[in-house]
DNA sequence: GGTGCTTACCTAGTTAGACTAGGTGTATGC
DNA sequence: GCATACACCTAGTCTAACTAGGTAAGCACC
């Protein structure tokens, strides 16, 4: 069984953005995508999650309307901003440039 | 020109007992050599570096003993216990799992 | 001999992100 | 009636890395 990251460590925005770049969602449906996505090797706590998308929501880079849930309950659903668009795009750039350079230091050509 | 990655998000120990792992070296070296081989795609800010060791130490992962560099200077020499090669590889399968599952997410197929 | 650069180490205090551990309320299934 | 899933929220804590300093020795240079 596969023993879920216990830190995301820094990229949980980039996540949040780029699963709203395939439409929009609600917090508790970003959390369950990119926990299907991942097979369940990412795990995205609750109480990081919310705050998350606060933060995001200040700096412009999502917009939130209350509407509803693929089930019918009260959601507040998140979309991309032009902005949140540009900023995934620089944090995807970031994370590809990082991690390749770890990799290489760390895991065997 | 790279920009340097700002936040070594976690990575730090990891890539400094990789760096331990081809012999002993003192602190300011494992900061060159990190990089020197990252083509400074990786910056370790010295008020990380030193406070990462002493973290390392406590945990029995290095251990340390002065001596001197290659330049001949006072230098304190770190290198692997049995327990810190244990965490490597331990931290770098870790890592291996963990940008693997943001990197399916984040990047292009 | 003074100035500046590099080597080498160290530390106090701050920040930021994710965490733990709770809580609310509604709906569904048994 | 009770448990579970859905959906949101928050206070407080932890940790790692950061900024921004400092010490000191050796070297090159004029």
């Amino acid at each position: 069984m596969a023993v879920a990251a216990k830190d995301l460590h820094g990229t949980l925005d980039a996540l949040i953005l780029k699963t709203l770049s395939w439409g929009p969602r609600h917090g508790y449906a970003i959390a369950r995508w990119l926990e299907d996505t991942s097979a369940d090797e990412l795990v995205i706590e609750e109480g990081s999650l919310y705050p998350a998308l606060y933060r995001m929501e200040r700096k412009g880079w999502i917009e939130a309307e209350w509407g509803e849930s693929e089930l019918g309950r009260k959601a507040k659903l998140y979309r991309l901003t032009t902005v949140g668009r540009k900023q995934l795009r620089a944090e995807t750039e970031e994370w590809a440039r990082f991690a390749g350079a770890v990799s290489r230091i760390l895991l065997p050509a």
